[in-house]
DNA sequence: GTATGTTTCAAACAAGCGTTTAGATTTAGG
DNA sequence: CCTAAATCTAAACGCTTGTTTGAAACATAC
């Protein structure tokens, strides 16, 4: 596929940055289409309705960072016999931060909108990523149960989405704490630095032995 | 402060349930007026405008959980000359939980709330709550720094918003996250039970050692 | 009981929304 | 070059939004 700068391109495009600041309901069609330099119609002409729209944004970059992702999994299973947990959610570091560099801004979109899809429209959006994706989840959790196949299966449910939530919270904040942490610490740190951060925490609560309640059978792979 | 039925209480309850269930943008007045069973004018009679209006059930909720969380670490600093980074984050939990009891039908609005409150409208919420509830943040950073000095305070503040973050995230999709976990394990969890995985997870990443960047002074517990 | 201030109410307001329409313009194929 | 399909455009549609209005109802005090 050609970067051609087509209306629905360019309708995209601008939707995408605009969801991210605003949110969705925030935006109206009449400001995505004045930045965008298209007319008002072309909306409903090439998409259909808002909605439609706002899927189309979501599906756009979510496609492509689980396309990175598959491949960055790939790599690591066919590089390495054994893995540990950290290098299972490296795997996604790469495809976070390449995603939002294909960005003429460079911005971070995704995070936001990201965090945006998964509060907001009563989890419309969410339930519609856990089924198209949900052959990319699945993946990533038997990965981690190759990693750490002392963790019972609903334990692991829970630690996935506790990794998960935290990711997608931290990223989609992250300019507000860069802020803090700049007047508080005089720290400039970055995005990659925060995820540097964030690997070793999730890591370490993975992977945690004390089981707070019933202790399940202990299997292997 | 007697319960009464006030027409501003009646409106703040009706706003309460229908923000967390639907959030801000997508609530309108008239839907909350007519739960409430009053006059549409009557939320600019008394609260001047809906920004306002969200303001005032944000502050509501927070001002109780926040009176319940100092009440419980003051009750941790007066029955233990040293505690554990898990204790501390024990001290949410029961404000956490009761909070919600207080409701008339118990469904855990508050967290939903926070969610929302943290990522919608530009994050204008969470600055005010920044703000006004910074003291309380700020003993909570105490008590974690006592029970963890090891840790060092700029890394001290990026785990503490990964702590958080976690919370809010998982606490305020907890009711799909609960649905799967039943669909596929057929397990039925509770809010408490999910707080009780979720503070091993999160201690654990807390107290992890592993530094990944420069490694700081190790002190003692 | 009348006067004063507060609260409620139905109705209307202007503004913004997503969507539709119908005609102009551009594009592509024979 | 002509035709037919695809695309773009300005204008309007119907609807919902938050807010305002001015009178009615209520409460309180003298």
């Amino acid at each position: 596929m050609p970067k051609v700068d087509s209306t629905k391109n360019k309708i995209l495009d601008a939707a995408e940055e605009l969801f991210a600041e605003r949110g969705f309901a925030e935006t109206s069609l009449r400001v995505i289409t004045a930045r965008a330099e298209v007319n008002l119609a072309s909306v409903n002409y090439h998409f259909g309705s808002k909605k439609s729209l706002i899927q189309a944004v979501f599906e756009r970059f979510m496609d492509s960072f689980t396309n990175h992702l598959m491949r960055q999994m790939t790599e690591l299973e066919q590089s390495h016999q054994r893995f540990s947990v950290e290098q299972v959610l490296e795997t996604l570091i790469k495809p976070l931060i390449e995603v939002d560099e294909l960005r003429p801004d460079g911005s971070s979109v995704f995070m936001k909108l990201l965090g945006r899809a998964y509060s907001e429209t009563q989890g419309h959006i969410r339930r519609f990523a856990m089924q198209k994706y949900s052959h990319v989840l699945a993946r990533f959790t038997r990965m981690l149960h190759k990693a750490a196949p002392e963790v019972a299966p609903s334990e692991m449910f829970w630690r996935l989405h506790f990794m998960l939530g935290t990711f997608i919270f931290t990223l989609a904040g992250h300019e507000a704490l860069q802020e803090i942490s700049m007047s508080d610490f005089n720290e400039e740190v970055n995005v990659e630095q925060i995820i540097g951060r964030l690997v070793p925490f999730l890591a370490a609560g993975f992977s945690n032995q004390s089981i707070p309640i019933a202790a399940q059978s202990v299997g292997e792979v």
